[in-house]
DNA sequence: CCTCCTAATGAGTGATTACTCACTTTATTA
DNA sequence: TAATAAAGTGAGTAATCACTCATTAGGAGG
């Protein structure tokens, strides 16, 4: 299921351990349960009402979810653990060295990636984003898998690009935060505020670079 | 309670409409239910527990909250509304002129001001955006009074500076979301992602403008 | 056909929900 | 002080909540 990260094609997209071993009720309860989370939000979605949308008996959930939060964590936590996979790979410096020899690629690689990634999980992500907030195992399990991770390899990553002189010599936590907000802002507005808007993908993600790779380069 | 917006003072703080004429038993309604929001969400939260914390009868909410949705709506739709308060002014251009030479004195001011005003109104600014998919008066407002306003003035900056050769010749939209997101991606960062770190506000703040100034400076 | 086994069911559970209303207390005005 | 209004109360309401469990359905192996 999973690729090979030797280190050259670890930019891989990976499945989600979706659909797998699931039986079709089973499918069908996770797949109303998506939509309801989105609509209404894990707390205003009732268990009878998914029950009645995935065309199933409301015993039939717990049978397979011990309780509703169950349900929720068994479809964000994957999602969750896959957000940050491209950036897991064993050898960073060698990649570093053989597959990015600038910032430039660099960026255009992790935003090209992500943005199937999220571009596909869209609805998860949107949930995810919403609970957070609320759950204590989900705060703790994105801090430790998600946050901590990224930016242990992101820091990396801009103290390898200062060091070759591509990037201005601020604290790399800030270069950091810079880079990912402009990054997310990106998809904030593609996919979250104004998905309804003719959005040409190429050229804004072009700009979007560039704005960053001219706010941090060295001067 | 407001100043005169004349022109060259439009940049203050103002009062969000708060404990005005409400009664001694609606403000603690209020802050009580300001609290739950932001612990459990809008619907985790019940009004027998607002009553409770608040030391008021369960019926009291209801004399002065037709329902539910009626109180958070009373305390989010004034925060909103003044969120981007600083660029409701008559006379834009001028003020541009007189008072903002540079995109970065526009910049650094605009930060400041509304830096004050989210770590003013924090929890209510939380509340607001979590609720804000879930409740279409909620969506329409912010588009109408909040989005549209934003955008239309921010434009009218970028187009000011741009004409100026200040800014790069990309499209205003862009400039304006690779602007708003590194601006929002501090606020993010500096008061709900790691509000427990020891943040240097002054100098990531400077670092913030400088990046924004750098990426997009005319080449 | 019988025996297992697991998936699936849906009526039933007590707890909790947002909200009502007849009533009491407090404040305002004449 | 008497009259009127506004603020506050809390027991009561029907509806809905997440969850349980005895029962049924259906397929596999003998």
């Amino acid at each position: 299921m999973k690729k090979t990260e030797d280190g050259t094609d670890w930019l891989f997209d990976e499945e989600v351990n979706e659909s797998g071993d699931l039986t079709e009720k089973q499918k069908r309860i996770v797949k109303a349960a998506v939509e309801m989370f989105q609509e209404k939000g894990f707390s205003a979605s009732s268990t009878s009402e998914i029950a009645r949308r995935a065309g199933v008996a409301e015993g039939t959930i717990f049978r397979h979810y011990r309780t509703k939060k169950d349900l929720l964590l068994a479809i964000v936590t994957p999602v969750m653990s896959h957000l940050v996979a491209p950036f897991i790979v064993k050898d960073l410096d060698k990649v570093l060295k053989t597959d990015y020899e600038h910032y430039e690629d660099f960026l255009r690689a992790i935003v090209k990636n992500r943005q199937t990634f999220i571009r596909k999980h869209l609805p998860i992500v949107k949930i995810l984003i919403q609970e957070i907030p609320f759950h204590e195992e989900l705060r703790t399990q994105f801090i430790e898998h998600v946050a901590k991770d990224l930016f242990d390899r992101f820091e990396k990553v801009i103290i390898h690009f200062q060091k070759k002189g591509e990037l201005i010599q601020i604290p790399p936590s800030s270069a950091i935060r810079l880079s990912i907000t402009a990054i997310l802002g990106f998809f904030l507005a593609r996919y979250i505020m104004v998905p309804e808007r003719e959005w040409d993908d190429e050229n804004e993600i072009e700009l979007t670079v560039q704005f960053i790779l001219n706010g941090l380069k060295a001067q």
